[in-house]
DNA sequence: TCCGGAAGGG
DNA sequence: CCCTTCCGGA
């Protein structure tokens, strides 16, 4: 199975699993919430409200109805679900939004990682585990799932590129999981079900949505989505058979694919409607799962074709582009590198300004492309609450002029990318700001200096991320190895980058994240510390792993690792130091023609962004993160952070981890893990929250996630929530 | 109400 | 692993 041979990774088992045995993997209570969010039927028992993933459950009773009669427990009430929802805390996929009854709040970030492993994986070369953060959430504001158009996914041809991946995942899961009724079947499930089945529910969803949004959108996504597609399809997508080649040094056979799992897309928000707000993301790229590859990065689009036939074949090009997305992307979150590794799907947002379009645009324009192509619509209409916040945010930050349509639909294809020109973008901006982490502040603290700017608008706080790390550490090596790419990597990688000479990131602080909550913070923060070291541990073991394992370009994973570790975990850190590059990324890349790629990435950030020099004299403080952290430290795993750190992260970018399960599962079972993985993202939800919500995180102004990024991502969310659906039942 | 430990099941 | 069930505590 794994295709570890092939791909020369391995994945780590638990990646499989799930899908691997249908049978067992029964719907999971997020899975349900989501499903019932997303449908207007069930807006009365729970629903969106607040900020991003905020969801109040409306009528506790009723849910856990619903939800004792999809696993056929009758005895299910809203104590025992509440505690199943409870321990999403520790995995962080969830949180109470305290002092708000029956509120909870998604992190998206996690879900992406938990389920979607893979994608981490991906990039990471393997092992990614869970905790990988990812995912910029922030794009949207609110989110909600949209409908997704499985059009794209369906159809062969350009499933192949995208979405499918993403759809293929979910599709497994669909099949898996689904549908099985429980005998009551209280209405629940069937209800449900319908939905996915495309009754009847849909349409009214659609409906619902269609009106909002898109266009259509909506619709198809039922009819797409079937309930299961077949496997086949999936693994056609990744490429299984395609792509032979796929990835440079190995091959896969066809086997291989790869499990890929589940990936979703989540990653954000998603969305309302409307305009496309979202952002998303990428998608992930089956490609990712399938290759080793890595992640890639950003979507911009599609771009990379990797997809097309194979997934991910790296050409040289698509290689730059992906890259230069990656770059830019991270540099204008100011994410770390890592996350985008693992997230190459995330998009950034995108400033607003107009300049940048470059970058963005490329982005975007295959994404309008895509959309064109698919046109499905996507998205729902958004209607429902929040979603014109989206609208909103999308319009700043999103939009490139020239993008057509702004908002528009999410979906998308990515595709082509091809453009390429430059997308990057030169923007500048900064993305997130996070929050420090202790460490850096207190370590460095004193720094921390907001720097202002860079970014464009925004511009305030200042992190910088940048460096740090260890820089690189394996980066670093990679990228020598491999070739000049120097350039590269630094672009990609931010601290990395800094042998390079490169540029540096430069966050700002937002004002923080909390602005949501508040922060309950939760804690955390004390904490942190030691989940850093956890983190960091679990790096450590990752990259041990992976170094035994594979090196393969994965080496870069390895490297990756022992950076991200740091970054990880932190949850400043984690910005700061952002991320190593990403592995597979660099080599990828480094190898062809990164180059180029690298050389614009570089570019533009120096251009725009930030100058190198600065950049540089940012980077002293990775240090801190970076290189005080070491990597070993004894694991501890366990920590709990809460939302607030997830808070925390996302805004930063979160990195990372997970929190003590994962260590577990990682130790046990021994991903590989090498690259590092995890990722970070940044906040991207908090930011968006800038759009709608109140609170608004600074990001508005820095950020922006390109909206086809967002909107791919939206995407995905709705092709996974459809998934969801279909999901459904066993019991 | 919410939290989380503990035990147990599939 | 992912809850489900029970339960004491705040």
């Amino acid at each position: 199975m794994k295709t570890p041979g092939d791909t020369g990774f391995a994945f780590p088992e638990w990646a499989y699993k799930p899908e691997s045995s249908p049978g067992s993997r029964q719907i999971q209570l997020w899975h349900f919430i989501l499903e019932l969010l997303r449908k207007e039927e069930y807006h009365d028992v729970i629903a969106w409200q607040g900020d991003y993933g905020e969801f109040v459950i409306k009528d506790p009773d009723e849910v856990a109805r619903l939800w004792g009669a999809r696993k056929c427990k009758p005895q299910m009430n809203y104590d025992k679900l509440s505690r199943a929802l409870r321990y999403y805390y520790n995995k962080r996929i969830l949180h109470k939004t305290k002092g708000k009854r029956f509120t909870y709040k998604f992190n998206f970030n996690k879900l992406v990682l938990v389920n979607y492993p893979f994608i981490d994986m991906g990039s990471t070369g393997s092992s990614v585990p869970q905790s990988a953060p990812p995912v910029p959430t922030g794009a949207g504001t609110h989110f909600r799932f949209p409908p997704s158009t499985p059009s794209e996914v369906l159809s062969p041809n350009e499933d192949l590129r995208s979405p499918g991946g993403m759809f293929s995942t979910v599709a497994r899961r669909m099949a898996r999981g689904s549908v099985s009724d429980c005998s009551d079947g209280t209405s629940v499930n069937s209800e449900i079900e319908e939905g996915n089945g495309g009754t009847g529910e849909e349409r009214g969803e659609r409906g619902v949505g269609g009106g909002g949004g898109g266009p259509g959108g909506g619709g198809s996504y039922r009819s797409i989505i079937h309930p299961r597609l077949s496997h086949e399809t999936l693994f056609r997508m990744y490429g299984g058979p395609g792509n032979p080649a796929a990835h440079p040094g190995s091959r896969g056979p066809s086997g291989h694919r790869i499990h890929q799992e589940p990936l979703s897309p989540f990653p954000v928000s998603p969305l309302p409607g409307p305009p496309g707000a979202s952002l998303l993301a990428p998608p992930l790229s089956p490609a990712l799962s399938m290759t080793p590859t890595s992640h890639l990065p950003y979507t911009p689009s599609p771009t990379l074709s990797p997809m097309l036939g194979s997934h991910f074949s790296f050409n040289p090009e698509d290689m730059k582009r992906y890259l230069q997305a990656h770059t830019q992307s991270v540099y204008n979150y100011g994410l770390s590198p890592r996350a985008f590794l693992q997230y190459p799907n995330i998009v950034i947002p995108q400033p607003h300004r107009p300049a940048a379009d470059k970058a963005g645009l490329t982005a975007e324009r295959a994404a309008a492309a895509e959309r064109a192509e698919r046109a499905g619509g996507g998205e729902r209409a958004g209607d429902r609450h929040h979603h014109p916040s989206l609208a909103h945010s999308a319009h700043h930050h999103t939009q490139p002029p020239h993008s057509a349509h702004p908002h528009s639909h999410p979906m998308h294809h990515p595709l082509h990318l091809g453009e390429e020109p430059p997308h990057m973008s030169p923007f500048k901006f900064k993305l997130q700001p996070p929050p420090l982490g202790r460490k850096q502040r207190e370590g460095q603290g004193q720094s921390k200096p907001r720097q202002s700017s860079l970014s464009s608008g925004s511009g305030s706080g200042s992190m910088s991320s940048t460096s740090g790390l260890g820089s690189s550490l394996s980066f670093g090596s990679d990228l020598s190895s491999a070739s000049g790419s120097g350039v590269i990597s630094a672009s990609s990688s931010t601290q990395s980058l800094n042998s390079a000479g490169l540029p540096k990131i430069k966050v700002e602080p937002i004002s923080d994240i909390e602005s949501e909550e508040e922060v309950e913070v939760t804690d955390i923060s004390d904490e942190d510390p030691d989940e850093r070291d956890n983190e960091f541990e679990l790096f450590s073991l990752r990259h041990s792993r992976v170094s035994n394992h594979h090196h393969h370009h994965l080496s870069n994973g390895a490297a990756a690792a022992q950076h991200q570790p740091q970054d990880e975990d932190l949850d400043e850190d984690v910005f700061k130091a952002p991320a190593p590059p990403p592995p597979g990324l660099m080599p990828f890349f480094t190898s062809h023609h990164a180059h180029a790629a690298a050389h614009r990435a570089l570019t533009a950030l120096k251009s725009e962004p930030v100058d190198p020099a600065e950049a540089n004299a940012t980077p002293s403080q990775p240090p801190a993160a970076g290189a005080s952290q070491g990597k070993c430290i004894p694991l501890k795993l366990r920590f709990k952070r809460r939302w607030s750190e997830d808070q925390r992260m996302e805004a930063s970018q979160e990195e990372s981890d997970d929190k003590k399960v994962r260590p577990e599962e990682a130790r046990g079972k021994e991903r590989q893990s090498n690259g590092c993985v995890e990722m970070e993202e940044d906040g991207a939800g908090s930011g968006e929250g800038d759009a709608e919500s109140p609170p608004p995180l600074a990001y508005e102004g820095s950020l922006t996630v390109p909206v086809a990024s967002h909107r791919r991502v939206s995407a995905e969310l709705h092709r996974a929530t459809a998934q969801l659906s279909l999901e459904n039942k066993d019991c």
